[in-house]
DNA sequence: TCACCGCTGCGACTTAAGTCACTCGCCCGG
DNA sequence: CCGGGCGAGTGACTTAAGTCGCAGCGGTGA
């Protein structure tokens, strides 16, 4: 029915497929890999707002509004992505309004996210945002054995970094820190949680 | 065609409208007064999300996806506002596609704006989104005079501080900082630019 | 096999941010 | 006219965050 329209692509790892302030010229589904979306400052900060997956979609939001995009979004593996230009799309939802409401959830459901970045990037310290990560991934992908709940990082502390908003050095650190309070086993990219109930006590309290 | 589902109610300064993690009703269009949408944390902090004035709407996010409001929603002045319920508008989304569109749009200029609250909070220094909030006062409320541009500050230390993530001393002092450096002269709430370009400099070096 | 490079682990240091505890001035109501 | 309360200014202090520089480790490819 859209036929005409679709574009299927491939993508290696680490490719940039827009940068933010480029005109938005359509949006892009996940059909397999992943991909990341970020902000990213002179200073060669960086700031994940957003991993997604398959099926997810990425610049759902300025195919409406007709503004740029407001971030950058690259491939973090090598991934397959089928890509609905703007006119597309529009026009798509007008004949089809049960659609525009679907992306409407989709949009809420990452504002509700930016929402929750927001919150924590002005509430929390580094450490609770990487605990809190650390609670999510145990959740997510752990494993449990003998020693405790088992699992994987995903990426570099320096990717890890970029999704707290922070450097490199203060994941290093913290995770020290927490092995050093006997809460986790670290061994660099493998992560064991020793504490689970302690480590989730640090999301709680101000200290 | 909508007649009987609309509310309308007064509500006096400071009220609130939900708190985040309430049920979503419905969606909040403002008729007259300013609304402001803010995360409150345990210790008492405050993140202002967003204020708007009339025509501005508030909540159209979860009216959508169907989860809890993310945020609270209070006014800053005596308002009218127009409540209109849930499946209400979902109904008249789907008869009115272009409308959705519409919806989209609003929403999307939302979330841009969240990301660029994201980019300021893991970017920029407290001092920096002060400045960032004077330069944006004085072009939207600034008169020029023989001193320079002069305007008044939108509430008090404390509610600045609140809408730029951080606590009122250190508006207080940013400001006093500001004025000996000979770039403002400070009075209480109003405020007089004396050197623009040495404001806006600020806003593009890291020192 | 060796050189290189990316990732990680520190230590030492600087600085922004936040906390605490007061003082002062102003306005408003009794 | 006085007292209370709120907003603002401020000094002293604590701590989180970030910067710099470097060393060690492990894998990959020439």
């Amino acid at each position: 029915m859209l036929a005409a329209h679709f574009v299927r692509k491939r993508y290696g790892h680490g490719e940039l497929l827009f940068s933010e302030g480029d005109p938005c010229r359509g949006l892009y589904i996940i059909e397999s890999g992943k991909l990341r979306i970020f902000k990213s400052s002179p200073n060669g900060r960086e700031q994940v707002l957003a991993v997604e997956g398959p099926g997810g979609s990425v610049a759902e939001l300025p195919v409406f509004d007709g503004g740029p995009y407001p971030a950058s979004a690259s491939t973090v593996e090598d991934s397959q992505i089928l890509f609905v230009s703007r006119p597309d799309l529009r026009s798509f939802c007008l004949q089809h309004p049960e659609v525009a409401l679907k992306m409407l959830a989709v949009v809420g459901a990452r504002l509700r996210r930016l929402v929750g970045i927001i919150e924590e990037l002005s509430f929390t310290t580094v450490r609770q945002r990487l605990v809190a990560a650390l609670v999510r991934l145990a959740q997510a992908t752990g494993k449990q054995t003998d020693r405790g709940i088992e699992f994987e990082l995903a990426g570099t502390h320096q990717e890890m970094a970029h999704q707290l908003g922070t450097v490199r050095e203060l994941v290093s650190r913290n995770l020290m820190r927490l092995q050093a309070e006997g809460l986790l086993d670290v061994e660099a990219r493998s992560i064991v949680v020793l504490d689970m109930p302690g480590l989730s006590a640090l999301l709680e309290a101000n200290p």
